[in-house]
DNA sequence: GTGAATGCAAAGTGTTTGCAGCTGC
DNA sequence: GCAGCTGCAAACACTTTGCATTCAC
């Protein structure tokens, strides 16, 4: 299988990445929106969540569960968070609409921090080495836009991923 | 899992304005690179593989590997095929190229036939009832070569997934 | 103190692999 | 008859769930 990367392997990890740096302009807007709405749904504030959420405040672009558990065990300032966990406060977060689903290879959930405005972006991949990298482009948000009103869904989200082989792999 | 659904409710035919009719007119075309490519890999003719071509012959849009091999299962005309085999074969057709994988959700992989020409389409997802229907847009497709020009990465095929909610759903 | 939050381990799914038997050529 | 093709079942990887414990309030 040509796409694969995914077992484990080949996973370039949160650093070197081309990730729009870490935290972003809205990172502190989403940190606060999102200990805003967990309180006004009602839930405490456990270690685990808090470790979660400034982990998914830091990283802009899509982390899947195994990463961010990876990531959290090898961080010093934060604590380890058990998978089970890491998937029940996923799932919570997903429903508040604070983290979205993104869909982008591999058989496998990956989840990114949903934002507010225009931070909305999509996804490269590249198929050898299995890295994620975001990209921005408003011709086709708008091209998108025109698009879901003529079709027979009522969108609420969109997905865009271009697969292909990244300026390392393609050497 | 909640967003499930996915038996042989995906496929809604002639739905005016997008599907582009079951079979279509390249199916044939397909059909006919698909054995010719094979034989030219050295592949014998068995009887899963032939199995597994008509089906996909037929079908224009992403189907599961559990979609594919109840459609077997079910089928008078052609032969129950196992999973081991079903995923075999769609592996040999995604490295000819003769199928493409498609992640449209649901942390679980489809597979479709790849088109020659023009025949390229999109998906929108009904994220409550699971139902995959196929689109096209020419506009977009504009704006994706454009892009994907001017991208960090050698594009060799993207992806457009609309999530919402179907007329049925919405109503 | 009580109920939510968490960790652990077991159970579920979807996918892949090892191996024995079958089949096309 | 050999090499490739299949089916079966076991192995895997990712995700979810059950239950006992811990922690926030």
């Amino acid at each position: 299988m040509s796409r694969n990367a995914s077992k484990g392997a080949a996973r370039p990890k949160g650093d070197g990445q081309l990730a729009t740096g870490a935290g972003g302009p809205s990172a502190a807007q989403w940190s606060e929106r999102a200990e805003a709405t967990l309180a006004a749904a009602g839930y405490r504030r456990g270690g685990a969540r808090r470790a979660l959420l400034e982990l998914l405040e830091a990283e802009e672009c899509a982390l899947s569960a195994q990463e961010i558990e990876d990531a959290l065990r090898r961080s010093h300032e934060k604590r380890a968070v058990s998978r089970a966990s890491i998937y029940r406060i996923l799932d919570e977060l997903e429903r508040l609409r604070l983290v979205q689903r993104v869909e982008i290879g591999q058989a496998m959930i990956r989840y990114e921090r949903v934002s507010e405005h225009a931070e909305h972006h999509h996804h490269l991949v590249c198929d050898e080495c299995g890295v994620v990298m975001p990209f921005k482009d408003p011709a086709l948000e708008r091209a998108i836009e025109t698009l879901s009103r003529r079709v027979p869904l009522r969108v609420s989200e969109h997905e865009i991923v271009l697969h292909g082989s990244c300026r390392d792999c393609a050497a």
